[in-house]
DNA sequence: CATGAATGAGTGTTCATTCAT
DNA sequence: AATGAATGAACACTCATTCAT
C-alpha cells in the first residue's frame, strides 16, 4: 500500500510531534525548569516513560523544539529575502513574519524567547549558528542596499541588522509579557507595528540623510 | 573610634552586600537554577546557613539583586533625561550608560538579562512596573521631542522607545553571548555602537524626513 | 493464571503495605520525629524515592497507619457491642480486645499511643472523629444498660465510658513503658487485667459489694 | 543589705523562671518538636543566646519543666494522702487536685500530657520514678483501705490505682483536646467529674449499689 | 549577664532517568 | 512500542548550638 501512510511509522512520527507540541505548551506555561517530564506525558496523554523512547532526555526535547521549528521559520525569511521585491517591501515582510509568528504560534515563541533564546543554553555554539542565520540573511539585505546606494553606507550593516531585529524582538517580548496593550484589531495592530519599525529603521538608513546630524561620525567600524 | 561607622550595623549590611555580590557572580556564571546556595556561600567565604540570615530563600536573593541594583541604574537614566541638554545628546548618554553598565558591571547585567528580565519571573507585576520606568523615561524624552517639533510626530513614542531600547538591548545581549566581537578598544567600541544606534534611531525619527517613503502610512495608532 | 490475584495491582498494594509495616516498626522504635525516610526505606528494603510513590510525605504515612489500621480495630469492637450477649460479657470482651491488640500488634499500638493519639496531631478533627467512634460504641452499651436497669442511671454514660477506656488505656501505656511487670504468663495476665478493670468498673472498690457478680474471680494477681 | 533580695541573683532566678514559663506556653502551643529556641526567646522577650546561659539545651528545658513543676504537684498529693481524713474524701481531693491543675495551669498540663508523659522520653527511668510517686501514693491509700477493710481486698491495688488515675487522665486529655464540652460552670463541672470518677471507682456501675455512699450526689450532669 | 551573628550537620522532598515486563 | 514502578543523586531549607563581642 504505497499511498497509504505507513501506520506504524506514521504513528511514531505523530507521537513524536505530539510530545513536542505538548512540551511546547507546558514549557510555555511553566517554564523549562518548572516542567516535569510527567507534565509533558500527562499533556500528551501518553505514558511517563514513553517520552524517553523519542527523546534522549529533557534537554533533548528543548533542542528538538528549537532546531525543528526554527528551520521552517528561517526558510520563510530566506524566501522573502530572495524574492526580488524592493528592499523596503522585503524588510516589511520579514518584520511581519516575525511579528505574526507570535500571533500564530505564541506558545512556541514564548518557549523560544524565554527558554531558548534568553537562557544560558542559547550560548551553545550550535544554536548561535542557527539563530545567526537570521542575522546573516538580514545583514545580507542591508549590504545589498548599501551596494546599490539605496541605503547609507556609513553604518555597519551587522550592527544595523541587530538594531532592526532588536526592535522587533523587544516588541514581541513586550507582547509576551503583555507590556504593550493591543490597540485595535490584533492582526492590523501587528501590521502597524511592523510598518512603524521598518519606517523608523529605513528612514534612519536612507542615503538621502545629511550625515552628522548628531555632530559625530558614525562611520563603519572596520 | 568615634569616626568609624557603626560596626554592628555596618557589619550586617556588609555581609548582606557580600552575599549579594557573590550571588551575582555565581548566577552570572552558572545561571540561577544552576547555582546552589552552597556555591554562593563558598564564593562569599561564609557559612552555608548565614545566607538564610539575610535572605528568606534563593528567590529572595534574585529579587534583592533586581530591586536594589536597578534603582541606581534608573536614577542615573532619569538624571540624564532631565539634565536639559539637547535631545540627541541625552539619548546618546542614555545609550552609553546602558552599554557601559554592561562593561562595568557585566555580571550584574548578565543576571539581569538572563535570570531576571528574561525569565518567567519577569512577568511579576512589581518587576514589570520597575522595569517600565526605563521605558517611561525614554518615551517622555521622545514625546518632548515631538512636541518641540524636533522629532516627527507621526510615530507612536511608546513603540519608538521600545525600538530604541530593543536595539541597545540586543546589542548588549549579543555582547553577553559574545556574538559580536569587539572591534578595536572596548570602551571606544561601545561608544561607537551607542552613536550608531542613536544615529540610526534619530535619523529615522527626525522631522525633516519625507514621510511615506515606504508607500504606507505609519501614523500613530491611536 | 486466572486464579492468581491481579499481579500488577497486587504488587502496588503489597509494596504499600510493606512500607506501612516498615514504618510502624521504625516509628515504634525511634518515634515519628526520630525516624528518617531513609530508615523506613532501609527497613522495607526498597529504594529511598519509592516511599514517595506511595505516600505524599512523611506525615501521610502516619495518617495512613492511623486511618487504615484503626478501621479493623473499631469494626471488631462494634461487632462485640452488637453480639447480643449480656452487658458484662461484652465489656469484658472489649477490654480483652483492647489489651490483646497490644500483645499482638504492640508496635502498632506504640505508634498509636505515642505518635498519633498522644500528640498534637491527634487534635486533628478527622482523627478525633475516628477515635470518637470507640467512645460512641462503648457509651452506647452503657446507655443500653442504663435503659434496661442493669446499670445505675445516675452517672453520665459519656463520662463513664471515658473512665472505662481510660483505665484500660493507662494499663496499655504502662505496659508499653514497661511500668507494669507481667506477672505470670502474658496472655493469662492480660485476661486478669481485663477482668479486674471490668470488675472494678462494674462493682467498684467498696467492701460492701458482693464479689463475683461477673461470675469470675478477680482475685489479686500475686 | 541582708533583707533585700540580691538583685543580681534574683534577676537570674527570675529570668530562668521567665524562660521556663515562656517555654511552657510555646510548647503547649506548638509542641516540643515544633518549637524553636527562638520562639521561646521571643516569647520571653530576651535574646536568642541567653537561653543557653540558663539551660544546657532544648531538652534540658523540658526536663526542668517536668522535674521542677512536678515536685510541687506531688507534694500536694502526698499532703492529702496523709491528712487523716476518710479514704473517700482523700480520693476525691486527689481527683479534684488533678482536675483543677488542668484548669489553673492548663498549659503546663498540656506539656506534661503531650510532650513529657506521652512521649518516648517518658520512658527515661528518672522520669518514670518521679511519675511513679503519684502511683505509689495512691496505691498506698488503697492498700490502707484494704487493710482497714474499707475496700475489698481481692483487687490488686497497683492495678486499681492505674485505673483510678487512668480515668482521670483520659478526662483531662479529653478536655485538652476539647473532646468533652464543659457542661455548666467550669469549676463546678470539674468538681462533678471528680465526684463521678471517685463514685464510679468506689461504687461501680451496677444498679444494685446503694447510691450516695460518698455522701454526695453524683447524678448525671445534664 | 547579654546579644545575635555565625556555623554546618541533618533531612525531607523532588524528579530526571532507568528498567523489568 | 508502551507502561509506570523503581532508583538515588541532588539540593533547599531548618535550627540547635557555639562564640565573639
Amino acid at each position: 500500500m504505497p499511498n497509504a501512510p505507513n501506520d506504524k511509522s506514521r504513528q511514531g512520527a505523530d507521537k513524536r510531534q505530539l510530545i513536542l507540541d505538548s512540551a511546547i505548551k507546558v514549557f510555555a506555561d511553566k517554564g523549562y525548569h518548572g516542567t516535569r517530564i510527567s507534565d509533558i506525558a500527562r499533556q500528551a496523554e501518553i505514558a511517563y516513560g514513553l517520552v524517553y523512547h523519542y527523546f534522549k532526555n529533557k534537554e533533548d526535547i528543548l533542542d528538538a523544539i528549537f532546531f525543528e521549528r526554527w528551520g521552517g521559520f528561517i526558510e520563510a525569511v530566506e524566501a522573502i529575502a530572495a524574492d526580488g521585491r524592493p528592499l523596503p517591501a522585503r524588510l516589511l515582510s520579514i518584520a511581519e513574519i516575525i511579528l505574526s509568528s507570535y500571533r500564530e504560534r505564541s506558545e512556541w515563541v514564548k518557549v523560544l524567547v524565554f527558554e531558548i533564546q534568553r537562557s544560558q543554553r542559547f550560548a551553545d555554539p550550535a544554536r548561535v549558528k542557527v539563530v545567526g542565520q537570521l542575522f546573516t540573511v538580514i545583514a545580507g539585505i542591508l549590504r545589498e542596499g548599501q551596494s546599490t546606494g539605496e541605503l547609507r553606507g556609513d553604518l555597519d550593516p551587522d550592527l544595523a541588522c541587530y538594531i532592526f531585529i532588536g526592535g522587533l524582538d523587544i516588541v514581541v517580548t513586550s507582547r509576551v509579557l503583555d507590556l504593550i496593550p493591543v490597540k485595535g484589531e490584533e492582526g492590523a495592530y501587528y501590521g502597524q507595528i511592523a510598518r512603524t519599525v521598518v519606517d523608523l529603521f529605513l528612514n534612519g538608513m536612507l542615503e538621502s540623510k545629511t550625515p552628522g546630524a548628531l555632530g559625530m561620525d558614525p562611520r563603519k567600524t572596520d
